[in-house]
DNA sequence: AAATATTTGTCCGTATGTATC
DNA sequence: TGATACATACGGACAAATATT
């Protein structure tokens, strides 16, 4: 297992202590081999296999005991630490559609809750963020200052899991929005029709503009590559 | 360092280091201690003090370099693996109004895909929960019935992510569930009244059951503290 | 450029506490 | 009452990568 490319053993070690746990189909409650086993098995130290071990605990994966050895939580099969031990989702060509979608029916669920609690201050920088599009050649720029400003709208709801999950989901599409066709000037006007209609208190076409925002177009639909 | 109860010492060096990072505000790119100072400060060996740190680096908060040291992320301010580094917010009595927010949002905003495409192998499943839960005692039983019928609702949707972002905003308001008045009855009738309307493909109702599903009175209603 | 110091990466050995038989 | 198996925790040592002088 050395001279596997220069990855720190560690990380190698949690990677295969993970596909260990899913390939055997491990249920809560079985057994997982000793330290001195694996760490002889896999090759490595027993420090090197701690560090990568004490992680699945932390995260609530498995549970350790002296004297007895380690046994698989009954893991829930979710909630944030096993769904992200599971590293979430195998189809990443799908991780787009769903995380738009997602994101369309958080944003637009919350929307009279934004509508209702925005300020000035917040416009005032969002209507930043599509002054700074229009400057930006950079994808990268661009698309960040595209995230900064739906956490803007968000921001004043106080509810940080919201905020949590927007930009998990956002995070998510970053890698495949390079697949919707787009120009530059339909994205800067759909992000300044919200800013308008948010400044002229005008609630109708603030839903109708955010509604709008979340309607794309695929680049040549149905021969989207999937590995 | 060494009697504070009987926790493990990986797991309290854990917390520490995360609070070091959460009070001292680190921002991206800020250096953390060296391995040394840190096992001394904390009074622990290095490798117990690894077996923490490792910990955050796999969960990506962190990078570490040989011969540099370690810096704190850009992280982003969420994703999956930096909401459950925070764990998520302090402010624990608020939790459970932001994850029934979040979840009646999501619910509903997905009903309508969940009408159109739930099957009578689903709707099964979900009465059986609901007689599982009139005959339930326990508490936990109840709730474990309660949160299978949600997953039961949502699983066809063929989208991943809204199932992890439900069972994570699940497994919150999981602990806080018990200041919500509700007697038993009512709340099998909600999740009863939810079957019968997808039974008759009853959309309207389906709905209206939905919302009202999502209802809810406090323990003592206006004395909810707030900061 | 080259030597030196710093810091993480990796391994080993050993002692202790705890659970099981 | 041991005897065994296992995780917990400590300390030392050296290599590898990087920074500093």
């Amino acid at each position: 297992m050395k001279n596997l490319k220069t990855k720190k053993l560690y990380l190698q070690v949690y990677d295969e202590l993970r596909h260990y746990i899913l390939k055997n189909n491990l249920k809560p409650g079985d057994k997982i081999p000793t330290e001195m086993e694996l760490s002889q098995v896999l090759g490595v130290s027993r420090n090197v296999l701690r560090e990568a071990i004490k992680t699945l605990e932390i995260l609530g994966v498995v549970s350790s005991k002296p004297g007895v050895g380690m046994i698989v939580n009954a893991f829930s099969p979710s909630s944030l630490s096993t769904c992200m031990f599971l590293n979430l989702i195998d189809d990443r060509g799908d991780q787009f559609r769903q995380s738009q979608e997602v994101r369309k029916v958080l944003e637009i669920g919350f929307a009279q809750q934004c509508f209702d609690s925005i300020t000035d201050n917040q416009i005032s920088r969002m209507e930043d963020c599509v002054n700074a599009m229009q400057s930006f050649e950079e994808y990268e720029d661009f698309y960040d200052a595209d995230a900064y400003f739906h956490r803007c709208m968000y921001e004043n709801l106080d509810n940080k899991m919201l905020i949590a999950f927007l930009d998990s989901a956002w995070e998510c599409d970053r890698s495949f929005r390079a697949k919707v066709v787009e120009d530059k000037a339909l994205r800067i006007k759909k992000h300044s029709d919200i800013c308008i209609a948010l400044r002229e208190r005008h609630y109708d076409a603030f839903m109708a503009s955010l509604v709008f925002h979340f309607t794309y177009k695929y680049k040549s639909a149905g021969t989207r590559e999937e590995e």
